[in-house]
RNA sequence: GCCCGCGUGGCGGAACGGUAGACGCAGCGGACUUAAAAUCCGUUGUUCGGUAGGACGUGUGGGUUCGAAUCCCUCCGCGGGCACCA
């Protein structure tokens, strides 16, 4: 007997998932098959930092991936799908720190936690291919991969200034640096000489620039921030002689405006400037007065411009003129040759520096536009009081000089690079040994394979700051390897982007007791990823250092891999509101409650509380929502549906409650009429088989609803190609909204119903799985809506043959008139002119023109 | 400063150059209920009008077009990235 539809009760989803994830994971639902006939599909998300909790924030970059996943898997394709842990970092050991609790406990304690976590969101990863990369394989493996990198000599060992955090006692990269402070510690950052290693990244950098271009799976936004960081520019080398008779060397993009150079800067930290600091105490001072300055924020802020003059002249190449080298703030060591010519009169901050200290300014570039004479003039133009360069644009006058400066050997073209080598020291604890020992005999020594791998001692103290390897009483000490005797292992630790930038190669590996954890036939079958998808803070970092070693690894033979990922998505950030005391203070939602007079406060003390922005969820703001909490309360289900829901997934999400329990609404809108169809007889035993989604001898409501289903199976399945999911999500509530108004007549349409169900539950699935798989199992279909294929649908159906088709008169709306999409133009016509809204605006004036697009619009032009 | 991206109802957002506002959230009205919740039905850009039907409307100003949220230019605003890169 059929149940009443109001008398259903509220869908049980807790049981449901529990179920179906134990079953998904007993039948290994998901797991990617050996078999390397079938077309691949290798779609991954930026594996995820073990921090202790999965929040929304991972949820929507997860719930994105596995959508995309469960489609391709329906359409046919083997599909890859593994998940795997960042494991290594600071945060373990600031925990040790601070709760006495071993960094490997706590960081394999919280991927049990997120694993759980995980698995309670309906994801369908692979499980069998999950590892940590603290995993002793893994770490170990990756000295391997040193070992075979220092080998090709894109590994090496340089002595030079790192940044130094003084509180948590060690290195950090440029991009942990945040205004002059440390990320973690916020104390201001010292400047260190240290012998680090250093990747050399550099190696590749034309590659990795060129080959941007070909990523057209790839925002543009992401290549736009990858092209700017490796930063080339085009110029030449100009060798000056000095007064003490040395060359000094300095880098130009402009050369044309040679001409123009009135003195010369070179870096504080340019080997001249500390050779003459030796001597010349103003220069010394100033040195000392720029280490100091360059620590301050507020320095860099200010951008002002001082220098010192050193004594030492040069020769213009060109003209019989002594330009005056200065030691300058504003020229960067690490750029260029350290040492720039200044032309103040065609670069900002040249001119600024001549004004400051009184130099002369000489133009040689005139402006097109003969009235603007300002300076420092920075666009084209024609050259002036050049000598042989006069009346050429700049261009020319770029090649003819550089021509020129290599005939007389003062100069060569050149190109420069902003990207610089990759330190990948860290003075850490928790991260993967170095295998290298350093031998008072033998020097720095590699060492043998047979060695590896270095494992972590498990018995490390950390009361006192700073590296307990160093400290170990034992660890450190070891034989070396050529000479035999005794030496000290290196007790850095490998930057934690080194273990992330090849763990997408290692999911590739099916085979988990091979030692070669980058198996050739593996790589081949899988490489490249399909999908990337995560957040866009890696624009720059780890997806270039990923690039960079998908070619390194090529060339020591390891891979063969140009680049890794051929499509890239970028979800946007999940944003929530924001509750402050009016002392600035952060406070929870629940800590807060609304006023009678519409305002918020606090709910213990009464204070009046400052409603914020939406802004990103972070710890510190107390505006992080916990994946759990939904979960327990609404479901795996009802959250994958509400974190795709309206929001496109490269935008940033506004968080809202109210939004969720309109998901939860919904879900139980499906359950209804799952149960009230089941009630009712739907289901497989009145199914037969795909080609009755035509019936074609049904009532014409019936036949509607076909139309309608198969239109909403392109729409869905078109915006899923554009990983559109909120349309995707609004296409599928409009089909289930027409599904119900024909729901009264069911009972005598239980054929079509059964179909359109069975079919709606295919498309339903990627996002909301588990109450899929529930109904599907109570309808009786068979296995699991997991493993069915996905809908197709028939152009025929998605034929229109009437339409309301709109009138205007001058581009405006008119009227409408519903006709046969093949009907007479001019009958159309006439049908259209009758309209009385029509009439009236045309109104006795003579009808000029008369535009007709058959099937969208008519316009009289009057 | 330079380089990107984006401006559509109260909100999230739809819209191959062709009926702007799909779908949802919030709101309003109704049915059911002793009542509430849930559910179901209706309604909701602003404005004039009793209705019919108008006027205005996609940040601003212009242009192209029979027709512009959409294409081109100007300006304004917001967001992001880079930032002494020679």
């Amino acid at each position: 007997m059929p149940v009443k539809l109001s008398e259903i009760g509220v869908y049980a989803f807790a049981d449901v998932e529990a179920k179906w994830q134990a079953k998904w994971l007993k039948e290994e639902t998901f797991r990617a098959k050996c078999d390397r006939k079938l077309p691949k599909y290798y779609i991954l998300e930026m594996f995820p930092y073990p921090s202790g909790k999965i929040h929304v924030g991972h949820a929507r970059n997860y719930t994105v991936g596995d959508i995309v996943a469960r489609y391709h898997r329906a359409v046919g394709f083997n599909v890859l799908h593994p998940i795997g842990w960042d494991a290594f970092g600071l945060p373990a050991e600031n925990a040790a720190l601070k709760r006495g609790v071993h960094p490997k406990e706590w960081t394999y304690y919280n991927i049990r936690v997120m694993r759980r976590q995980m698995q309670e969101l309906g994801l369908s990863y692979d499980w069998r291919r999950e590892f940590a990369t603290c995993d002793e394989r893994y770490y170990g493996f990756q000295q391997k991969i040193f070992l075979a990198l220092y080998k090709k000599g894109l590994i090496y060992r340089k002595r030079s200034e790192v940044n130094w955090d003084p509180v948590d006692n060690c290195v950090l990269a440029n991009e942990q640096v945040i205004g002059g402070c440390g990320w973690r510690s916020g104390a201001p950052v010292e400047k260190r000489m240290l012998s680090q290693w250093f990747l050399k990244i550099t190696a590749f950098v034309e590659e990795l620039l060129n080959e941007i271009d070909n990523l057209t799976g790839w925002p543009e936004k992401v290549k736009v921030m990858q092209r700017n960081w490796i930063g080339r520019s085009e110029g030449c080398s100009i060798t000056f002689k000095t007064s003490k008779g040395e060359d000094l060397v300095v880098f130009s993009t402009r050369p044309d405006t040679i001409f123009g150079a009135t003195f010369l800067a070179i870096s504080p930290d340019h080997s001249m400037a500390r050779k003459l600091a030796e001597t010349d105490s103003k220069v010394a001072n100033f040195i000392k007065e720029f280490k100091k300055g360059s620590v301050a924020q507020e320095f860099l802020d200010r951008q002002e411009k001082t220098g010192v003059y050193t004594g030492v002249t040069v020769d213009h190449p060109f003209l019989d003129r002594k330009l005056p080298v200065y030691v300058a703030n504003f020229v960067l060591m690490n750029y260029g040759t350290g040492a720039i010519f200044a032309t103040p009169a065609h670069d900002q901050r040249d001119y600024d520096f001549a004004k400051k200290y009184d130099l002369p300014i000489e133009r040689v570039v005139a402006s097109p536009n003969e009235n603007n004479d300002e300076l420092p003039y920075l666009d084209d133009g024609i050259l002036v009081n050049s000598d042989f360069l006069n009346g050429l644009t700049v261009d020319k006058a770029k090649k003819a000089i550089i021509q020129k400066l290599c005939d007389i050997g003062a100069g060569k073209r050149e190109t420069f690079f902003k990207l610089l080598d990759w330190g990948i020291s860290r003075q850490r604890y928790w991260g993967c040994p170095i295998p290298i020992v350093h031998c008072s005999k033998c020097g720095i020594v590699l060492l043998n394979n047979e060695d590896l791998p270095v494992l972590l001692p498990g018995d490390v103290a950390f009361e006192q700051p700073g590296n307990p390897l160093d400290r170990h009483p034992i660890w450190k000490h070891t034989k070396c390897p050529q000479c035999g005797g005794g030496a000290v292992r290196e007790t850095d630790t490998l930057d934690t982007f080194f273990d992330s930038s090849w763990y997408f190669l290692r999911f590739c590996v099916d085979d988990a007791n091979s030692s070669d954890l980058l198996n050739k036939d593996d790589l081949a079958s899988w490489m490249s990823v399909d999908q990337y998808v995560g957040g866009v803070e890696h624009a720059i970092l780890h997806l270039l250092y990923a690039r960079f070693f998908s070619k390194a690894l090529t060339e020591c033979g390891l891979a063969n891999i140009r680049e890794p990922f051929a499509n890239l998505f970028t979800q946007g950030m999940v944003c929530s509101v924001t509750y402050r005391k009016e002392n600035g203070d952060w406070l929870f939602p629940e800590e807060v409650r609304r006023t009678i007079s519409g305002g918020y406060e606090v709910i213990k003390t009464g204070e009046n509380v400052i409603v914020g922005n939406l802004e990103k969820m972070s710890k510190s703001k107390k505006n992080v929502v916990d994946s759990d909490d939904i979960v327990k309360k609404y479901g795996a289900d009802t959250l994958r549906l509400f974190i795709v829901s309206d929001t496109p997934p490269d935008r940033d999400f506004p968080w809202s409650d109210d939004g969720v329990e309109g998901c939860w609404r919904f879900l139980n809108r499906l359950w209804r009429l799952f149960v009230y169809a089941h009630s009712c007889g739907v289901g497989a035993k009145r199914c037969y088989g795909i080609e009755n989604l035509a019936f074609e001898n049904c009532e014409k409501h019936i036949h509607q609803l076909r139309k309608d289903f198969h239109r909403t199976v392109k729409n869905v399945t078109d915006a899923l190609e554009e990983k559109a999911m909120n349309r995707v999500v609004a296409y599928l509530r409009d089909c289930v909204n027409s599904i119900y108004q024909l729901v009264d007549d069911i009972d005598t349409h239980i054929d079509a119903f059964s179909i359109i169900i069975r079919e709606l539950l295919k498309l339903l699935a990627p996002i909301v799985p588990h109450i899929c798989e529930e109904a599907w199992d109570m309808l009786g279909f068979e296995g699991l809506v997991s493993n069915a294929s996905w809908p197709s649908y028939e152009a025929k159906y998605l034929e229109i043959s009437m339409i309301n088709l709109p009138i205007q008169v001058n581009g405006k709306l008119r009227g409408t008139i519903d006709v046969a999409v093949n009907m007479d133009e001019e009958m159309i016509f006439a049908r259209a002119l009758a309209v009385p809204t029509v009439q009236n605006s045309i109104s006795g004036k003579s009808v000029k023109n008369k535009i007709f697009i058959r099937g969208k619009i008519i316009n009289f032009v009057v």
